[in-house]
DNA sequence: TTGTTAATACCAACCGGTCGGTATGCGTGT
DNA sequence: ACACGCATACCGACCGGTTGGTATTAACAA
């Protein structure tokens, strides 16, 4: 149990047991649904903790979409659908790193953000705020990619790079809740194999050098 | 202020209130966060009428599914997409109907079921089953003209009528999520254009009679 | 090295208020 | 007469948040 320093001012120990049990409790239950004594029973530390670290609940639901953003960029980062020479390797490699992350219990591989962007959009604005840029923020790192296989391929449609990005991210949300429906993770399978096909098909059958669409 | 009679027991004037603003309360403020005293006071009954008439807040939830349902499938069926000739035509007219009910503001156009279906999938398993009938109910409603349109074209390739139907279900889904985390309806019709895009696509670009895929 | 001060991390008990749910009474249509 | 639809009043449990306080550490002076 060590304390945080001068020279690493936040980021206590508590601190991240409680992040960390926010994201797995939230996952499951939803933002509204968890109390906090709940959280706090899960990470192992007291309410008096709990509002030591955080100013209240919603400010706790900010930090946790923050430190979702950190992990999961990180995860992305580290990721080796990067190790591709053509661009659209690289685009359609990272749908099969997304694919290949959609294994084992639904809480294991279903989008915090997703979840707490549906409950708090309306009623939490700082919540819906802080999701929106995390979301976004994982987005907008597919654009380049998605960009320069474009080019390569000589299509300037009617689409956006990051359109196309944006409507990845919405495919792999949209197969979440079908999952969560049907309690069976293999819907959101099927619809990041449809997202594959998309692409394939949006750059397979291009005319050379000119209007795609 | 009608009252139900014996000749129409359900469908009381105060459940129907209640259902209709359960469907919009809920819809923009998730399950967990609506009180039940909420639902009461928007709806102008209270609340011993609510307990009079559903057993529980769980079991308005589930009857909040089926009511919306209900109403939706109405909508859908009572629709001109199904006024044309061809069935890709109907399936793409699916997808423009769609598209043109985003308008307005959030909470008039996105889905009860997937707003529910994320906060109940681990918590209340009888919502979570309302939910998936009602989704998938809808779904299959899609899967004839998508297979007729298949056979049309010739198309037999590694995906099933059922499992396109429900990838558009799944971008409808996540671009509402988008559009939400975004606070921009826009972003929602964008992902619906991807997704008029990529059933063009697999229709268009087919090799006579053969494997598609 | 040691004593002092200040800041931080954390705890247990508790607060007013709200939660979902219940018990019961009462007016009305049949 | 009486079943039904709904209102009023109320309950115990739990909610998010506050309180006063303690243990640990850093910073600095002697």
């Amino acid at each position: 149990m060590n304390r945080p320093t001068k020279q690493d001012p936040d980021r206590g120990d508590a601190r991240t047991r409680l992040l960390e049990s926010a994201r797995d409790v939230i996952r499951t239950q939803g933002f509204a649904a968890t109390s906090v004594d709940q959280l706090c029973q899960a990470a192992g530390v007291t309410k008096g903790a709990f509002f030591h670290h955080f100013a209240s609940k919603e400010a706790l639901g900010v930090a946790a979409a923050q430190f979702w953003a950190e992990t999961t960029s990180e995860l992305f980062a580290n990721a080796s659908y990067h190790d591709h020479a053509e661009p659209l390797d690289r685009v359609l490699a990272y749908i099969d790193f997304r694919r290949d992350l959609i294994a084992g219990e639904l809480e294991e591989f279903t989008c915090l953000i997703g979840t707490m962007t549906q409950e708090a959009y309306a009623k939490y604005p700082a919540i819906r705020e802080a999701c929106a840029i995390s979301m976004f923020g994982h987005t907008s790192t597919l654009e380049p990619d998605i960009q320069a296989a474009m080019e390569a391929s000589g299509i300037s449609g009617s689409w956006t790079a990051a359109s196309l990005a944006r409507h990845m991210q919405a495919v792999l949300q949209g197969a979440f809740i079908l999952a969560k429906a049907g309690n069976d993770s293999s819907l959101a399978i099927e619809s990041v194999d449809h997202l594959r096909r998309y692409v394939e098909l949006l750059f397979k059958n291009r005319p050379k050098g000119g209007q795609n669409d």
